[in-house]
DNA sequence: CGAGGGTTTGAAGTGCATCAAATAGTGTGG
DNA sequence: CCACACTATTTGATGCACTTCAAACCCTCG
């Protein structure tokens, strides 16, 4: 066994929640509940235990008994599926503020993903059972949590037309102009949230791909390439490459609020 | 102008509905009214609106207001996204039974996808409001639409994994596997649901890309095919074919019930 | 400094798209 | 009922985008 093996099980350091209100705050703070009965959050906290986990820690897995759903408080998760052939195709990639795996609260299938840490983080992970209950209860929280999966299948609605009509820089591209948001026009710098390699696999390309399709844009438009910084000098003309193959107007907001 | 283009712009017959209770039937059968309060239906039915188109008749633009939502009477509706460029993603095609529109509902931005009629269509417009109404009072409605969605999500997610990781006559043979369910062996007989240019579409591939799958299919596997009837004499050996490049394990639900 | 992963680059292969044209099918008017 | 027109489908030839395999480079962290 290597030593990373070992380090994946074992920084996997528990931690009891609910002492110091840091939890409750967050939770709180999560759009999705803005509409709770008080009761539900304080079952919440009741039952909430916050984890911090090691890079390559999977902490759920597709079909895994729903029991749980998570909280990210730091650190990055890709949700991903897996192939019996090995392949993988990843459905997301998330941070601090973002929830998921509360889709594995109506069906019996289990988990509809796998969950990997891909930068150490610290994960809340909640009852299903009490959020279920709030669900069924709670009008105004029903009708928030449809608006908030309404929002996320419009999300997914542009990421298969995405896959399907933009070819790799136009994807990269249009990757980056959800970053510089809202910034509009004129020169600016963003950095890429996490490796090339993931950034590469949330696009659904290769990372040899990633990177020959970053350096045509370096090549075509006035984009400067300092390891994971990036700078756009002119960001309306990548915009001009970008989006005239997408259904969406430019400045096309990126509704990923934290509710995931 | 063509004798053609006239037709599609004539026959759209209108005819109100509500006199025969015809209407009201089918629209008590959706699934996702099951749990409706009686009056729900009852304000559904007062503003249902029942007419024909012929094909090629467009029936909403990504973007438009949303007003109302729809369910299929007969024939069959195309859902579709378009780039300033012209590329065309094919979102989904429905028929008898299938609710759509209704993610209008939330958003201000419009509805998410153009549709089109691609089969001669009986549709019925529903007021959106009394949707979005039910939805807000009701926790039971609520909570099935909830579910619904979810449903929906996990196919999404599906399709986005296939696309990404299915080649071509893998995509053509899961869709295949779906039609024949639930017979999960022995020699079945299937017919394609609609042109093959639209299976093409809506799996994401061009007509001649197909075709030819299609024929790759026929040599290395025991299947026929006659116009639009596809024979399979051995279903395992399919989804042996398919479903190693899937997540899914092989009599894989086909979730979509009348809940679009 | 050295090991290991991330990133880039090169060379070759593959699958799908595109363009083009032939063939089959379908509905129409005569 | 046939001939025509139009569309759907198939087949062929070619090109391009992305993948795959391989190797070099680079960066970081112990």
């Amino acid at each position: 066994m290597t030593l990373k093996a070992e380090n994946i099980k074992d920084d996997a350091v528990f931690q009891a929640a609910g002492g110091g209100g840091v939890v409750e705050r967050l939770i709180a703070r999560v759009p999705l509940f803005a509409n709770a009965a008080p009761g539900f959050l304080e079952a919440l906290y009741k039952n909430a235990r916050s984890k911090n986990y090691g890079k390559s820690h999977v902490l759920l897995l597709h079909g895994d008994k729903a029991e749980k759903f998570f909280l990210i408080r730091k650190g990055w998760v890709k949700l991903f599926r897996e192939t019996i052939d090995g392949s993988q195709a990843v459905v997301d990639i998330l941070t601090a503020g973002h929830v998921f795996g509360e889709a594995g609260m109506f069906e019996h299938d289990g988990y509809p993903y796998s969950a990997e840490i891909v930068e150490a983080a610290e994960i809340i992970a909640l009852p299903l059972d009490v959020l279920d209950k709030e669900v069924a209860d709670n009008p105004k929280m029903a009708y928030d949590m449809l608006a908030s999966m309404t929002r996320h299948r419009r999300l997914q609605d542009r990421e298969i037309e995405h896959r399907a009509i933009q070819n790799a820089p136009q994807r990269i591209g249009c990757f980056l102009l959800r970053l510089v948001q809202p910034v509009a026009s004129g020169p600016v710098s963003v950095n890429l949230p996490y490796d090339k390699m993931l950034v590469a696999a949330r696009l659904g390309m290769q990372p040899e791909t990633f990177s020959r399709a970053l350096s045509r844009l370096r090549n075509d438009l006035d984009i400067t390439i300092r390891g994971a910084t990036i700078e756009i000098d002119d960001v309306s003309a990548l915009s001009d490459y970008v989006c005239g193959a997408c259904s969406a107007m430019f400045p096309c907001s990126d509704l990923k609020s934290c509710d995931k």
